[in-house]
DNA sequence: ACCCTTATTGATCATTTGTTCATTAAGCTG
DNA sequence: CAGCTTAATGAACAAATGATCAATAAGGGT
């Protein structure tokens, strides 16, 4: 015998509790709702558990039943599919491109409002463990991201640097993976490795980038107060 | 006849052997040996699945039955640590530290000895997998792995760039984490993302470690010929 | 207030998975 | 070879898990 009525015990305790509680009626929303609720529980939960997470575990957070859950998909890979698209979609800001090549600006400043607008995005518990669970997971969506990401943003970054450097030095593609690398590599440290990481990454996106473009011979950035 | 056990025994590895040898023979290992095969064979196996793999799939892949894998150890659980101990077990090596403190020879070249050394060590489908795995489910292992990274290799290069550094930089630990994580990237990129990566990581390393050490004032790597 | 559509539930099924244990046989010793 | 220790097997159990479906009730339309 299972005493599944832990969660409903718990919900008739506190009835209309704003704080934690959970109605213990039946609510009904409209199915548009209810998928979008589903799919940004299912993204908190399946960032913490793992993409092995279980639909129960999900469901009771979500203070929903389980099969309710195969109303809105039909199989749990498709709630992880539409978590997915919901995580990665549109995550790459058309802007960034362009922002890159604008050479009406420095390429200090371009870089650095790139780097920190890009760690903006992606340092989130959810985007970054999610991620790295796919990845091993071996989804393919993380190499298209990826191979994006290289084309779009880390050529355009290895062109402009080509273009600025002053110094006999000239990088290839796999030394703008470094920089990438290195930058990321802080949003793995702390989201995935769960170790003390700066609260802000300005100063240390700021260090990194002026050793890379010193490298070349391109100009530091400005210091943030400009 | 003379040693028919033996030679049997190992006869028995190569599938041509009798008409239908599917069925395999029971063969009797020494604990000691028995419990070091399945260890490694968890290696690979848990880091191909993922630590929620089979305890079935692993005996199949193992050739042995899965109540086998309860007579060494009690509980999967047992088994995973025991995984963790044999892939991390003196994966840093006590001689780094002299190698990174040994003045009598230029910074840039002891850098470089160690990184191509640590990248052999831990470029490895099953180090970087199951380390991945282990950081995203929480283990204590990997922060006290890094934590222990920290303290005997990266406060030591850190010491020593400042101590070497002519220019007016200086740089904080978090500088030495990006030098760290950009190197790192490269085998998270080639084992977690399974995207192409450069065969021979020497140069890609001997470029970061120019570009960092050049900040610094720091003379560059000898080229690999030296 | 009363339907009536359908969002939601509760029970249930079929597998999967960790774990246990009595039984079997491999291979060393006398 | 015979006997004996114990490595190894095969069958089984309990709990967990993905998935299904008839029954229920929430809440809008009239």
């Amino acid at each position: 015998m299972m005493h599944r009525n832990k969660v409903r015990a718990q919900s008739e305790l506190t009835p209309v509790q704003s704080e934690n509680a959970k109605a213990p009626k039946r609510r009904r929303l409209s199915p548009a709702l209810r998928r979008e609720q589903i799919v940004e529980g299912a993204s908190a939960y399946f960032a913490e558990a793992g993409l092995d997470g279980t639909t129960r575990d999900l469901s009771a957070r979500l203070g929903i039943t389980q099969s309710l859950l195969y109303a809105y998909f039909n199989t749990k890979g498709e709630l992880i599919e539409a978590v997915y698209n919901r995580l990665y979609l549109d995550r790459i800001s058309p802007e960034w491109p362009e922002l890159i090549r604008d050479r009406t600006r420095p390429l200090g400043g371009r870089l650095h409002q790139f780097y920190t607008e890009y760690a903006a995005a992606i340092f989130s518990y959810e985007w970054m463990r999610i991620f790295m669970f796919s990845g091993l997971a071996g989804a393919d969506l993380n190499r298209r991201y990826l191979e994006h990401l290289s084309t779009l943003i880390l050529r355009p970054i290895l062109i402009e640097i080509e273009t600025a450097a002053r110094s006999p030095h000239r990088p290839v593609l796999e030394d703008i993976w470094d920089l990438h690398g290195g930058i990321v590599y802080i949003g793995i440290r702390k989201f995935v490795y769960r170790m003390a990481a700066p609260d802000d990454y300005e100063p240390i996106i700021r260090c990194t980038l002026n050793r890379f473009l010193h490298y070349y011979g391109i100009e530091p950035v400005s210091p943030p107060g400009n």
